[in-house]
DNA sequence: CTGAAAGCGCTTACAG
DNA sequence: CTGAAAGCGCTTACAG
């Protein structure tokens, strides 16, 4: 009672009585098992993170950790710790059921993330009313689970709307093969900021599909394209990379653009023109959101957009005539 | 048993009945309760992080993750669980002992970091035999506590050489007020390397004696310095604001290098001259030898220093005449 | 305040 | 293979 700090209440307990407790265990270097607590009280403050696909296919490493960040702030601000689930992640058959079983039971939720989710064991989570909430926009036929995304929609239009502003018309929209519900959102946003542009056109491509990746360019040239929006950083890297390659120059010779949070944009030196994320953001607010149900606090499913905004850089320029 | 994988060994399970209790726990949608495995087996295959100062003083956020990557790269390949210990952490007393009792018994060891631990605290760690690897080089008077760093030294040295070789010979060493290890052994490195050079001059500065920051550049200035080692990246990105804002050229008019990993070098749009961190390599190692403490195939100390090297980069020129 | 009991959900012998 | 018991280290009533 002493250690718990009267969380009990009722029983008053003498000053000199407490004082006495805390310096025997002082002394005997004493410090209660959690273990022990854990199964006697049943909640473990324990946020659980699970990352589908160790490495992220459509993002670099690092564009894990600004959420992994977010998280860290808003466990600590709410007395939790953070377990991050990497035991089985480099299993052939990484996922959050081994043997269907539900592995992350340890954590009293778990914020999940990862371009590419199994479907079917987000519907059993939810079916089984462990409490865990999506980084990005996920839909699941059928059941409402807890989302916090960026609003890449508001997002996309600012970016197209800046590239018609300076005059672009033939535009490519560069993506992987997957398209997954931010992908939708980004076109989404695209073909609204283009609805006063009856002359403008956004040809889509799948990067994969050029190899050489080269022959991309060629494709490029072709249909006179004149600007590039790539969907992810990785992509909006090995463009500039095969543009510099080329011996390109940006941005007379062509504009590109990143749909996610880019870095200096190396090979050319010139600050990115990109949707900045607000990763950190989207990182606290799902995790208050996976407290809060853990808490039974929350009875409707919560679905969050965060603004996101278009950054102009140096990689970015009008039309040349 | 079956659950467990026959672990026990000796008892034979028929295909049969084996099939019919994962049926049962599939149909149920049983799974194991960890808490209750942990509490009888007394092993929680967790790896528990300590960092010190939530905001690393010298670094930046982005700094930490590094190591964590290779952290939970070796933690997920030795099959344990990453726990991060956020819970105290925005306490004003943020400590590994609360109330004098350790908070990190939930984790069988643990990975520290941070640029200044409270050594009695370390001390008492180890005094209770509680696994940890220190991520950095710390000398505790009288015990001998395993760590992993970067072998700071080598890497100072060959940046040192590399100002010797362009004709520098009037130099600043720029820290913050701390007096660590680390920046022990950059200094070593350095003094090392002037060895064949008599004429050459380091001078050793705390950026913070000058308030405000532009008294830094009169004394540079006034001592006819011609190129500055910043200790730490943060540093290194606030002197380059510094003398982008005096209107000076790098490197004509004056070069600089980090003694860390730094990104590209804004506001100059210049590759750095830095000290390159094998972070990743550290993570990995810290965790393996802690997880080779916890299960007792460890009776010595481990310390151990990871190379590192230094990279030229376009901050760092050809002095002058 | 004190003491003894039951229970949290497992594992580990042990007897059959 | 099966069953019953003890124990891991706590918390939570409950009686005194």
């Amino acid at each position: 009672m002493v250690l718990n700090d009267f969380t009990n209440g009722r029983i008053a307990i003498s000053e000199d009585t407490r004082s006495r407790v805390l310096a025997a265990a002082a002394d005997l270097g004493y410090a209660p098992n959690p273990v022990g607590k854990m199964l006697a009280q049943g909640n473990n403050y324990l946020v659980g993170v699970f990352a589908y696909h160790r490495v992220f296919p459509y993002e670099t490493d690092d564009f894990f950790f600004p959420y992994l960040t977010g998280i860290q702030r808003e466990a600590s601000e709410q007395k939790y710790n953070v377990l991050l689930f990497t035991r089985y992640q480099n299993t052939e058959k990484a996922g959050i059921y081994n043997n269907s079983m539900n592995s992350l039971l340890l954590a009293d939720g778990s914020i999940l993330l990862g371009g590419n989710p199994n479907r079917e064991e987000l519907r059993r989570l939810f079916d089984e009313g462990y409490p865990f909430v999506y980084i990005g926009r996920r839909e699941i036929p059928g059941c409402q689970i807890n989302w916090v995304a960026h609003d890449y929609e508001t997002g996309a239009a600012e970016a197209m709307e800046h590239l018609l502003e300076l005059g672009h018309r033939r535009m490519a929209f560069v993506s992987t093969d997957a398209t997954h519900e931010p992908q939708q959102d980004k076109l989404a946003g695209c073909e609204q900021a283009m609805i006063e542009y009856p002359d403008a056109r956004l040809i889509r491509y799948q990067f994969s599909d050029f190899v050489p990746s080269k022959l991309f360019l060629d494709e490029i040239m072709a249909q006179g394209i004149t600007a590039i929006l790539c969907d992810y950083s990785i992509l909006f890297e090995e463009i500039l990379q095969l543009l510099y390659q080329a011996g390109m120059r940006l941005p007379q010779d062509i504009s590109v653009l990143s749909m996610t949070t880019a870095t200096n944009s190396l090979p050319y030196m010139l600050k990115p023109s990109h949707i900045q994320l607000n990763q950190r953001a989207v990182g606290v607010t799902a995790t208050r959101i996976l407290v809060q149900r853990i808490h039974g606090e929350i009875d409707h499913p919560q679905q969050v957009k965060l603004p996101c905004q278009f950054v102009p850089g140096a990689t970015t320029g009008p039309l040349k005539r």
